[in-house]
DNA sequence: AACGTTCCCGGGAACGTTTCCGTTGATTTA
DNA sequence: TAAATCAACGGAAACGTTCCCGGGAACGTT
């Protein structure tokens, strides 16, 4: 009969195989300084043979640490996520971490379950983009960091939270893009502003705001309009505007999906873009590229931002918080495209 | 001073708190039948009352079971993955289960090194759509199949291999949005077909060839044309059949980028669809939807496809593969839109 | 009345690893 | 040369569970 095939090799075959100790084979393959070179050889040559991958739930067991960190994000649909998730991956991979990955649905109960699942199985820290009531669970975030559990924000930040965030500067840019729309010469700008509770709506109005004191143009309550963040939402809020005869002449979205669906329904009407309307989006996507005219919009480094994010959280789940500040502020950029360049 | 925040509650301390021995408590809370209802209950109240949380790992560790399954995925930017993903993670999730996500980014080598991770971590059982070239890691398909962990395929699978899969009938469908183009009048219709190596070209190319058969149209070689599988190929592809002067009246793309890409190509070479040149896609992505005109595509029941998958996997674990058959075929549908209906 | 059952429960090994503590012989120091 | 340091290793506890084995009541069964 042939070597029956017992499931995984352990470290105890390395020691009996070579008739030393478990205590030697452990510190042969943590590159212990109390070993030495000859015998080190010798385990990870047996380990080698035997085909020996140590057992992440015995280790996970006694040192207290999973080596994985858990993920949460609003949704995975969008592909913006995605490329956050891309750079995270690679970061967290190449420090032999592993990601756990939950989507909380736009649902701060669901946001809620995921934390507490991810606490459950024990990570070594979250990665957060919260839902738009992100408030609401801010007492859990807190419970989860006095548990000793690092937390890094990125993206959707909850400000009352003190826990390093990853963001872009989206007032700043949000200034930009408008500023970009009144030199175009756009007389009547209106921002279709995001979900009201989310901290990016309050971040990207300001910008609006302060582009439009800036250039001294006047902003009444008809400047702003409250919309969601799906494509219907834009086109829902695009058709009441138009049908009340106030047509703008440039819209500043709060993210692309709303943008087009706005852009939609202006052609759906008969409208010309640029040349009757202007149309800047937000978080900038693929679809930006697809729908004609080619949408202008903010371009974030995603892949980035999931980078620094997961280093930031390696960082901190290995004390070495010290060499972060608080908040790391990314650079974006706005894109100019057609839907947005007048026609001289 | 008050009671110090031990990290977590264990076992141990019910039985301390309780008098009782660590099985009791054990017992209780996996509801096994030796147990008194009276002492359940108590146990059950004191692990309310200590927050108690079960340790994974140590389960893990005896059990030789990770609750885990793990998912590999060629890409996550394109929202088709993303979309199964969440199918797959409402199934598991319910079950107590919980996924570790890995893409492969097309690259069979990162594919390799993924299903090795995934083993090392010990998961319960993999999900898998490979990459382009998946007979190239067929021998560690089977490797690890028959180290016990079991393995479904979905979307993209490899046929050589012996394991549940989960697909739609790509041929079928192929063959149906073929003969929808034919139906509606078009005379030469183009295949655009996507890698070489891919399971799916093969099985959608014999859907084009059948429909084109079925209805006595010619097919030679110009009848199909290699391309990729991105936006960039379909748009490159059809700058060259256009440059030639062989433009074709319709084309049925290999998926919704390649399809958009030729429209994109064939709008800035002044041709109007789907008068002058019709098209129709697969995958149907929500760009299907944005692009002007609106793109007939196949939509896949993505989320249902992940559920099965997930709930396949599950029963492959838990010894009930037998309600399973090898294959499993979801229905598809063809969602014409005005891409590719002609006008009278 | 002796004997099997059934019902509950405790003791303790086992899972695979890290790590503390101790031991030994060799080398250096006073 | 005795004492102290050091390098290299073994022994064994510990991590938090599950689960097998065994045992003592309480309950029927012949």
């Amino acid at each position: 009969m042939p070597e029956t095939t017992k499931k995984h090799a352990t470290i105890k075959d390395i020691a009996k195989k070579l008739g030393v100790s478990t205590s030697t084979v452990s510190r042969a393959l943590s590159d212990s300084w109390e070993i030495k070179k000859e015998t080190r050889d010798l385990v990870l040559k047996a380990a080698a043979e035997l085909n020996y991958h140590p057992n992440p739930m015995a280790i996970g067991l006694v040192t207290k640490k999973s080596h994985t960190i858990g993920l949460c994000v609003p949704e995975l649909v969008h592909s913006f996520f995605p490329k956050i998730i891309t750079g995270m991956q690679r970061a967290l991979s190449e420090a032999g971490y592993t990601i756990l990955i939950t989507t909380s649905d736009e649902s701060y109960e669901t946001e809620r379950k995921n934390l507490l699942l991810l606490k459950q199985n024990l990570v070594d820290g979250i990665l957060i983009s919260t839902t738009s009531e992100s408030h609401r669970n801010a007492a859990l975030y807190d419970e989860i960091l006095g548990s000793g559990t690092p937390i890094v924000f990125f993206n959707r930040v909850c400000s009352k939270i003190n826990a390093p965030k990853v963001i872009i500067d989206d007032t700043k840019m949000a200034h930009m893009a408008v500023e970009h729309l009144i030199r175009q010469g756009y007389g009547k700008i209106v921002h279709m502003a995001g979900p009201r509770d989310l901290d990016l709506t309050k971040l990207r109005m300001e910008g609006f705001l302060s582009a439009m004191k800036e250039f001294g143009r006047t902003v009444d309550e008809s400047s702003v309009i409250d919309t969601g963040m799906f494509i219907d939402d834009g086109a829902r809020e695009m058709e009441k505007l138009i049908r009340s005869g106030a047509k703008p002449d440039a819209i500043f979205a709060f993210n692309d999906p709303v943008a087009i669906g706005a852009m939609k329904t202006a052609k759906k009407f008969g409208l010309e873009i640029p040349r009757d309307i202007a149309f800047v989006g937000f978080s900038e996507s693929k679809s930006a590229l697809i729908v004609e005219p080619a949408l202008t919009s903010v371009a974030q480094p995603l892949s980035q931002m999931g980078e620094v994010a997961a280093k930031c959280i390696l960082d901190k789940i290995n004390g070495r918080a010290e060499t972060y500040p608080a908040t790391v502020v990314l650079e974006a950029a706005l894109n100019v495209r057609e839907s947005s360049v007048r026609i001289r």
